[in-house]
DNA sequence: GCACAATTTAAACAAGTGTTTGAAATGTAC
DNA sequence: GTACATTTCAAACACTTGTTTAAATTGTGC
């Protein structure tokens, strides 16, 4: 029952630096088995299949970071007065910062994976990641609703969705957008950057003023 | 030389609809060629390969939509003093929405195309749009930077590519969270309700204030 | 040592991919 | 109708995919 521990790792390790670069459906397993140096049935033997390899794979991050997530939400939830939204966002970082302690580079990685999950085709990610931490993440929703009382909730929805396509497409891209910012700018770029850049975006975005269809715009029109 | 125009309108017809539902790579010529009711090889014949294909979907609207753009970017850049963000954002409107006239439900698959193109590992895609349309885009960088005197250049770079990311993800899952919103809201959600419910958001997102290292945030210490 | 389970291995499997081929069919001009 | 180019078609091609198989190897308890 014990045996080589070290297999499983090594796919691991290697799975999920491939489906970070490529995505899950673009990386195959002779792939995965060809740089982690092990038998190509071993993915089969050890996992059962590609689709349980990719959750494995998320699940590392996954059981870790919503654990810490869930402290954090729950000692907001128990403040008594209204936490600032900027406060609710900025939680995510700390967790966000440990997952290297998971894997070099984890949180870069998971990041990267997560926004692999969002938007390759991947439906059953979808599921799995609501079927297991729904529950945290319904904090999350009442802590934003919270701060931010004036957002009816069908509004709310929609922007946290949006802010969930800014980071999952920022992360899937982020190698290619850290490339162009260094050579345009001339700045390191490193996860945490990043992630500093994201916070007051998300943060306005959310917060943002409800646009109502009865009335245009403020100065919307040129003309007239 | 004119002969059955037919065959490549069915298979751009067909070829759109599955695109944007399955992504690029998930969408087999033989799924397009047996929902078009043409033969496997027309493809080939008519487009070349995949990949042009692929792009010749695209161009359809592309071709449209950039010209209208590019009018009203210059339109926006003549005027004497900066624009108005919202203003500019706004501008998108109308052009996308007469991507309807193209055909049935053009906004809606042009916008899921494109989400497809920049979150499928198509690389082709991203250097295709940058390579025909990149000067018309300057343009628009041209004038947020204008409407944001106060943002620096590697901030708005940054924050123009969240909003890529917001736009681009809400549109490639833009059914599912359609589905959801009137499952839980009970309210219709067309294209136009999502792009005038994006606006705000990216409109306060991009013009958020500056986040600065140097000192910290705010109240976001919730002690000291 | 033996017995038995866990693991690794090379090979094959069935199904799918984009693309090419060469003959058949169709359209067009004279 | 003949001649020629355009388009369609069924079939095959070469290749990749995830998964399975059955034999060989290794590890473990006695």
């Amino acid at each position: 029952m014990v045996a080589k521990q070290n297999t499983q790792q090594k796919i691991l390790d290697a799975a999920q630096s491939l489906f970070a670069e490529t995505g899950f459906n673009d990386t195959s397993l002779r792939q995965i088995t060809s740089l982690a140096e092990v038998n190509l049935a071993a993915v089969n033997y050890h996992f059962g299949s590609k689709k349980e390899l990719i959750q494995a794979v998320l699940q590392r991050y996954l059981r870790v970071l919503m654990a810490r997530l869930d402290q954090e939400f729950s000692r907001l939830l128990a403040v008594q007065q209204p936490n600032n939204l900027t406060q609710v966002l900025a939680v995510f970082v700390k967790p966000l910062l440990e997952l290297n302690s998971v894997h070099n580079n984890g949180t870069r990685i998971f990041l990267q994976l997560l926004g692999r999950g969002y938007t390759d085709v991947q439906g059953h990610l979808r599921w799995f990641i609501n079927h297991n931490y729904g529950r945290v993440l319904d904090k999350f929703v009442l802590l934003v609703q919270q701060s931010c009382p004036q957002l009816p909730a069908s509004e709310l929805f929609w922007r946290l969705h949006f802010s969930l396509g800014t980071v999952v497409f920022t992360m899937a891209s982020n190698e290619a957008l850290a490339e162009i910012a260094e050579a345009d700018f001339s700045e390191e770029v490193d996860i945490e950057g990043v992630i500093q850049r994201l916070l007051p975006y998300l943060a306005a975005g959310i917060a943002a003023p409800v646009f109502s269809r009865s009335q245009p715009q403020q100065q919307l029109r040129s003309g007239t």
